[in-house]
DNA sequence: TTTTATTTGAACTGTCGGTATAATCTTATA
DNA sequence: TATAAGATTATACCGACAGTTCAAATAAAA
């Protein structure tokens, strides 16, 4: 993308955040990014499709940086979770996000609709994905639920404690707030076996995309933090090539073979610290992995 | 309010239900309902003005039949209270009030802001002070957090089963679902002792109707004592009357206007028993009393 | 019938998103 | 370096919109 393209798509957004969506004129991003209506035309066939570009861009950098934080972290621990909830309320606030998100809603714009629902679907679906990481398969039927229920409570007590009363109070213990409720939702909803949504309803939205995907990705890190589990003492240059095992294949634009491979050499070498099996099960997973990208590059 | 003012608001409204509130433009309430644009200026000062009306109107309408549904019922049971949420997220989903309410966030003026930051307030006091009456006096610590996160869990799940998933589950039993849900939450909150607002927040912003609430009710003791007093004997059916005045304005959830203007009539046949003065006063009290809950109902 | 209040409808202002286009500037290539 | 292709600018323009104004028509009250 352009440059130039890329500024007005900044500074655009700096004027929503100042003045709203509605409230700012084309007229106002002619003048604040110095370029011709023309060439505002020539980037984007309309207001809305530049707000569609804003949150594209944002939308980007927001996974690429959560899913940064989960790097040699252990996925199944709710303290990574928090940070990343946090780090993503964080950005929201400083973006003001979910203004623009309910100017979106009202545009009426069904390109607009479609493209917010399925941001918001996203969302729940990467919460669901993340509790079944930490909570566990079994509690399955359960945690669609809880997802949503998850984000229900965090907007609307993130809403009350600054926007309605104002609360000095630190988003970080909110969250942490309702981290800990939801918690207990999932044990008490677990056990009373109370279901409202079935979970297939976001599976089957999804696994068109990537089902094996998930899949690998699930693998890996079960592999990966189980080889940390298994190291006899700590050994710093294990866990530094096991997590740039884990970054190059599942972050990477394009996954280093050599790279991995080399690293995995390099492992196999310390496998008086490491279990064996695993470490094996990490071989295999990279080999298909970089089978399938071999075939399929895209 | 003219009856013709009152037919263009609920015109108005049936336009914006079907095409949104920014979509519909003036000159399409002109067409719908037949006025001319003078006598739209003459009603409505904007169209924001129009639309705080239309919410004035349902919003008295939604508060008179909820409350409507505590009479002869026990306030304290679970139950009345589920009866009372379906009202109203079926009144909410038959008017289509979300999207409405949506829209007015957004027009960032700052009358129509105010506006709906009181109404979202007084729904979670509402919800609060029923909490109290259904939970005890002993949760109150936690009940405010709890009312904030029982609207979040309500809505986003209403919002997911209906909107997104397009799931054919009733409302009723998702809202059955969260009362549970929220129940739980309400004894685990209070058992871990875990609070994030604390209620006085909100009572705080409230009080100042319990405060000129708190001097009617001084000065309707006072007088109906000093009338008392006043009697020259003991004249046992006026005591009834004025103990049945008494209790049905302080403390009936309805007060029946019909009821207390008979009593008061009849009253005014004592007056060789009563001061004729004090008399007045009550009578004063108790059309001012009629008049604010008239126009206030809560 | 006269007075008073309400309603009408058209003309007007100014802003908006979006279109069209001719003129000007950049850049790459022959 | 010359020239063609593409990007950018400036400006005029369109229809739709919210909101204003006001004199004339109409209805209601006296």
């Amino acid at each position: 993308m352009n440059d130039r393209k890329q500024l007005v798509i900044k500074k655009a957004h700096q004027l929503f955040l100042d003045k709203g969506f509605q409230a700012t004129s084309i007229q106002d991003i002619l003048e604040y990014t110095g370029i011709a209506k023309g060439t505002f035309y020539n980037y984007f066939s309309s207001k809305n499709e530049l707000l569609i570009s804003i949150f594209k861009t944002l939308h980007k950098k927001m996974e690429f940086e959560r899913n940064q934080l989960l790097i040699g972290k252990d996925p199944t621990s709710i303290e990574v979770f928090t940070q990343q909830i946090e780090f993503q309320m964080n950005m929201n606030r400083s973006n003001n996000l979910v203004t623009l998100f309910e100017e979106m809603l009202v545009s009426h714009d069904p390109e607009l609709m479609q493209f917010i629902k399925q941001g918001q679907l996203r969302m729940v679906h990467w919460i669901y994905q993340r509790f079944i990481e930490i909570f566990g398969e079994d509690k399955k039927p359960y945690l669609l639920d809880c997802a949503i229920m998850f984000l229900g409570i965090l907007h609307h007590n993130v809403k009350y404690n600054t926007k309605i009363f104002e609360h000095p109070s630190s988003i970080n213990h909110v969250i942490q707030y309702c981290v800990d409720r939801i918690t207990k939702v999932i044990e008490e909803v677990s056990t009373a076996g109370d279901q409202l949504l079935d979970p297939e309803l976001i599976d089957n939205r999804f696994n068109h995309l990537k089902q094996q995907d998930q899949g690998f990705k699930h693998n890996l890190c079960q592999t990966v933090s189980a080889l940390k589990k298994s190291m006899q003492q700590d050994q710093a240059h294990c866990i530094e090539l096991l997590d740039f095992i884990q970054e190059e294949l599942l972050h990477a634009k394009l996954p280093r073979k050599f790279l991995v491979n080399s690293a995995l050499h390099s492992l196999n070498s310390c496998l008086n610290f490491l279990d064996p099996i695993k470490l094996k099960e990490l071989e295999k997973l990279a080999s298909a992995f970089f089978k399938q990208t071999e075939e399929n590059p895209d």
